[in-house]
DNA sequence: CGATCAGTTGAGAATGGTCAAATTCGGTGG
DNA sequence: CCACCGAATTTGACCATTCTCAACTGATCG
């Protein structure tokens, strides 16, 4: 029926079959487009009455600050993700997000949401689906972070980051555009930035992947996946469970 | 209306006002009561088609287990507490889940859900909150392995620990029974037992916090709160939102 | 009364951090 | 086109947190 379904539809789809009506619902979604300029702080952590996005265009990051000044990176989020789901639901937002590029986004309120789950059941189920892909996403970084090494870490992130770009047609197995800094890196795999550009520098010198000056190569994907112990199962790719 | 309410019908309710037939969709999650020895692996890493569980009684912990035979513990439920709905949204599960202690629960099947989000849509809303509440914790978790050291860690999860079961109930500012071996303390905050140890050691001859034989003891919980730069924001443990 | 499991302690090694100083790179203004 | 600036990257030397291995204690249980 449509074409040119925005990338939020595409990724519900792959959950539930919506009806036209859903669709219909989530149109209203896409109404309020927005432009951010890099570094631009979209939320901000213990702000209240934000609102949530749904990136079309360009990277975000969302993270926490530790009084002390460090900064923990939670995740990334690509086009086709939600953003900032929690802040509305939460009276105040428990984490900052920041424009990592040129972004462009369409604004959720608060209403949108509470009235498509009146609206919608089956949007309800699917947003709730959306919601825990991506915790799934914050745990297997839990793991990344208690239990492997900087290298596997390392590894595991950049495949993870490919399969992810790779799903919205922004990669393949032969690498991807990645607009991070090596500090970005540091700051997501709990490591310093010096020893962030080590763990590449060894990546790079055993063949395995190249990360240098906005592109991601992988150089030897299957030993590469060998080394991160790199499982795609917590991504759920299939096809719809619900008919 | 209802003197005895049940841990997760108090919880959702600090979330939305629940009408009566909210009330009754929910008492349908309350049928299926299951009981389980510790030890017993409630729900394994892969397996498809499984239920989730309303946790009334005793302690359960979720894991990822890696090849190599390294186990991280993602979070530990409590009474109250949603166990596995990740599990039943997913194809199969991400993750395992094992009773810490004896358990009893109430099953809760992927259609009772389903039914429930066509039925009532606040308690849709309510769920998703629910499910955002444990995310927020994990991300809390995310950064305490990412950005802090060993003792803050620990201090950290301790607090988190007694905030959490002060909620229902289960300790207070003194302290709490907790379980929990000094393994799992060391699988949940990526160190090693011996320094796990070693760090339990240290607080206690600090005069922060005492661990041993089944309980924590706060010995100084203002000290151990600077020194874990713990703020309760996270655990959003405010009155509802939805009137 | 062994057996087993949780906890405890010491010694030495390793992974990753800190500090400090180049070097490269992509602009930007002259 | 070139000099220059700031940000990102790169490298070395040294340090500290945490791990590993190994041994030992203490409690609990059949």
């Amino acid at each position: 029926m449509l074409n040119e379904s925005s990338p939020l539809t595409r990724k519900l789809s792959t959950f539930v079959a919506l009806s036209d009506a859903d669709l219909g619902t989530l149109a209203r979604f896409d109404r309020r487009r927005r432009n951010f300029l890099p570094g631009h702080e979209m939320i901000h952590e213990g702000q209240t009455g934000s609102s949530a996005f749904v990136l079309s265009k360009g990277w975000a990051c969302s993270y926490k600050l530790l009084p002390d000044g460090e900064r923990q990176i939670v995740d990334f989020q690509i086009p086709g993700d939600f953003l900032g789901l929690r802040s509305i639901l939460f009276r105040t937002s428990d984490h900052s997000i920041e424009a990592v590029t040129r972004i462009e986004a369409s604004e959720v309120l608060p209403s949108d949401i509470l009235d498509a789950f009146t609206r919608a059941p089956r949007l309800a189920t699917a947003v709730l689906w959306a919601a825990s892909r991506d915790e799934a996403m914050v745990v297997e970084h839990l793991v990344n972070l208690g239990r492997r090494s900087a290298e596997e870490r390392m590894a595991h992130f950049l495949l993870e980051l490919g399969a992810r770009l790779t799903l919205v047609g922004l990669g393949d197995r032969k690498g991807y555009d990645c607009p991070l800094t090596q500090y970005h890196l540091a700051d997501v795999l709990g490591l310093s930035a010096v020893h962030v550009n080590r763990v590449l520098r060894h990546l790079r010198e055993e063949g395995l992947v190249t990360f240098r000056q906005g592109h991601v190569i992988f150089d030897d994907f299957a030993r590469l996946k060998t080394l991160a112990a790199f499982d795609t199962a917590y991504l759920d790719q299939e096809g719809p469970l619900l008919p």
